[in-house]
DNA sequence: TTACCTGCAAAGGGTTTGCAGAGTC
DNA sequence: GACTCTGCAAACCCTTTGCAGGTAA
């Protein structure tokens, strides 16, 4: 699936869940839908205000908040809370699963994806009686090339 | 090994660290490592604050924000950012491992070990070439009551 | 027309900072 | 005695809220 064809596929499916909610179809809600899958990584809200602003899209902070809420809700969206006092952002329709691994020396960040994670997932789900929608999972330590120049 | 030999062995910890770090070793310092030691699950700086004010012991947000960062460096404490825009805190010197879910509702956090994360730990660091040492993972959704309550 | 939605600005709440006085080394 | 640390309060920053005007249904 490329990605215009993403690009509408999330509308329909935010279009939906707006109807099933009986919420309204605003210009705004569509337009931050657009710039979000727009983004190629992690991002804030303060990041799209400034790049709608950058494109002369006049949308207000709080508009902001308030969509990012109903994406969080229709799962088109994960918000992560790494550490600093500001949420993150990603999209969250037809992207890869993956988790990250930090070297605590050089700062480089690669990134793997394992499976045996959803069944951690499923387990803990089950055993502490939660519904699970996401989760965040970093691994510290030292890169290849770090460990040579020790 | 038991409460209070825990709590002499940390002040000690905490002594050499500042110590090597050229800090001071002021009362409060010590006083907070000792109220830190003293909580069960955990806690955030408003919490210790308000603990210390009751036992009238004066002590600014100020200055706990500071003691927060050294016991952070030195490795007796770990922060935890669930959620919400308030940092958590647990002491960290010769407890169990262990996870965390939470309730992206009402902000409950439970806690789980399963072990099949430091499975991963090794397939990852062997196929990314990295030598490991911490991981940090949480599971975000709803909660049991949170879920009837909807 | 009727709510709901938006933009604006002010308020909230956790954390950080500036400064004067206190206390460690 | 020098310089860091503390306490206090104000400043900061992200997020939420209140309100008046706008707009989808």
């Amino acid at each position: 699936m490329n990605n215009s064809s993403i690009q509408s596929t999330v509308k329909e499916i935010f279009s939906e869940y707006i109807e099933r909610k009986g919420h309204r179809k605003t210009p705004e809600r569509f337009a931050i839908l657009d710039e979000v899958y727009s983004q190629n990584s992690h991002f804030d809200v303060e990041q799209l205000y400034i790049h709608m602003k950058n494109k002369n899209y006049r949308v207000s902070r709080a508009t902001l908040y308030n969509t990012m809420d109903l994406l969080l809700d229709c799962g088109l969206i994960i918000k992560h809370q790494f550490g600093k006092n500001i949420a993150q952002f990603e999209k969250a329709y037809l992207f890869k699963q993956h988790d990250h691994i930090i070297c605590t020396t050089c700062g480089r960040v690669d990134e793997y994806c394992d499976p045996r994670i959803h069944e951690i997932e499923k387990t803990v789900a089950g055993m502490m009686k939660y519904s699970i929608s996401h989760h965040s999972l970093y691994f510290y330590g030292t890169c290849e090339a770090c460990q040579k120049t020790k």
